[in-house]
DNA sequence: CCAAAATATATCGTATTACGATACAAATAA
DNA sequence: TTATTTGTATCGTAATACGATATATTTTGG
């Protein structure tokens, strides 16, 4: 057998080296995210949120189950989500017609607005850190 | 001016897709991570600590300090999480020599042992993630 | 060298948010 | 129709990082 059946992998130093730098760098990704979110007046989760509607390409709309399974959330999560962000004045939630129990959503234009400053940033954002990243990822997936 | 100097950029529904499915990725790595640390009995937070301080190279120890910044979390916020991980048996906390205002912090067995499971079930995950997360990073970056 | 400033860590109360348990309504299956 | 599944919603709770603040130690300016 193997010298390295028992589960008590071997791992160089580098290697715990290199996942440390890859989740550095992912960190600070997303801590530039929730400051921008936070600049924009939005909770981290409300904008990915709402970037998760805007990306949603599908043909049928939205719903609240959508969200869920998009945002990794249990629906139940969701849906206070969805009223907090109804509350806010960045949703828009109508009765499914054909489905009595969906809850189509729609961006405010207000959410539009803050959501297309916010997505060009990022976009901008990941241009820069997109090498970097790339590179700590291959390096730990090696 | 150009057509896009007034804020109000133009974004395509491909750019919000391909940002919105670069942070899907990015979530369902964080969810296994979390799931993984979950499963070993810590706290995410407190893995991510663990492997700091392993991933750690200099010359000199480890400290609150340190962790504060790689966590990304304010000094008084990473001495709270290392008192907890004190009292869970997961780190030693040794005053230092030379600056008593320093704490040296250091894995205990039980720790290394945990991590080191851990940290090659993350590589292993990664390994098989990296190929599409690298594509839908330089998908939005692009 | 000494007072003042800076650095490193620590404590406590608070706020945010996802969850578990639970519930109800609407749609589908048996 | 009754039973089951699906979709959304409510409420109390737990976890954790933060703000404000504090103490100890080290460094610096005069």
């Amino acid at each position: 057998m193997d010298a390295d059946s028992s589960g008590a992998e071997t791992l160089s130093s580098e290697q715990y080296a290199a996942l440390a730098d890859f989740r550095f760098r992912l960190r600070r990704f997303l801590a530039f995210s929730e400051a921008a979110a936070g600049r924009a007046g939005l909770p981290p989760q409300q904008h990915q949120a709402l970037l998760t509607l805007a990306g949603h390409v599908g043909r049928n709309p939205a719903t609240v189950g959508l969200l869920a399974e998009q945002l990794l959330i249990a629906p139940h999560s969701a849906a206070e989500l969805v009223a907090r962000m109804v509350e806010a004045g960045l949703l828009s939630k109508t009765r499914a017609a054909e489905d009595r129990r969906r809850s189509e959503l729609a961006l405010t234009p207000r959410a539009e607005a803050l959501l297309r400053t916010l997505t060009a940033a990022h976009l901008e954002e990941l241009r820069g850190l997109a090498p970097a990243l790339a590179e700590a990822l291959a390096s730990a997936a090696r």
